[in-house]
DNA sequence: GTATATTAAGACAAAATACTCTTAAATCAT
DNA sequence: ATGATTTAAGAGTATTTTGTCTTAATATAC
């Protein structure tokens, strides 16, 4: 598992938000009726994500969630961020949290360049694109109705 | 986290394991006393790599575990699967199943040339190599006396 | 203002992971 | 044989993650 269920919840419902075009609030029962994930516990993955100002919240008839800003300008890091609270680096493969330059673990020069990589897909990838690409394609966000893997 | 607990403790034993020359039995309580970890549940996670055949182990006075081949021939990959009890592949970033040709995530191309490296990189690494490094540079294995990440 | 729709928040339950403890089995030394 | 040493196995506990349920707060519509 490289991201927690509550992270990939998340990221799945920003790309929905991100895809509709007129950014108006969408309900969360909306999001996970679509998503075919629990409406409650989506509701506390999002909570995280409006108050990291990722998204924007309204209660009451015609409320919902939306985008707090453009999709140009969220990134897969950022919300990742919110919702697992802390940096999505993995800085030792063997968990060492002294690992470094003065004292390598045997895998960290190997390690640091495919990290870099990692590091700098999520940290440039935005919602729009996220968005983008599965508009174009065939859509495939839900986790029911699996062709298997 | 990349791996669980389990996968690093049995990981980082087996470079100790590996970094013996003799391959005489080694206690799983000197192992544990060296990493810093619970003896009882290092001992389970050891218990599944002899079962898979990385180790051997043996009862009694002078008994412990050691490796079941040369260090060589144990690739980190090969650990993680027996631990870990699956394949250790992040298939799509998003945890969809049916990710693929057909259907890809909207990640799906940006992940695959990241995901083969890595797969080709725990793949190929060795227990050997592993000690070795760790033999040559500082040595760095135990999770206390941690200086800070 | 009353009913309805919707997110917010918190208590609670279930499942997975991490860890501990006890007993059994095997081996060795005497 | 007896006792000591060591892994094997399984029960039990703790913590984290995941998921459910209930109530509160806020906004709309009538």
């Amino acid at each position: 598992m490289l991201l927690s269920k509550s992270c990939i919840y998340g990221l799945r419902a920003s790309i929905l938000l991100a895809k509709d075009e007129s950014n108006g609030f969408i309900t969360i029962r909306d999001l996970s009726d679509e998503l075919n994930i629990s409406f409650h516990f989506l509701t506390k993955v999002l909570q995280k994500l409006t108050r990291s100002e990722i998204l924007e919240s309204f209660k009451g008839p015609n409320g919902g969630v939306k985008l707090a800003k453009p999709a140009e300008q969220v990134t897969f890091k950022e919300i990742v961020i919110s919702i697992d609270g802390r940096f999505y680096k993995v800085d030792c493969p063997l968990g060492l949290p002294a690992c470094g330059e003065l004292a390598p673990c045997p895998l960290h020069d190997q390690w640091e360049e495919l990290n870099n990589r990692i590091q700098n897909m999520i940290g440039s990838v935005t919602l729009a694109e996220l968005s983008d690409r599965q508009k174009r394609g065939k859509p495939n966000l839900q986790f029911s109705a699996q062709t298997g893997s």
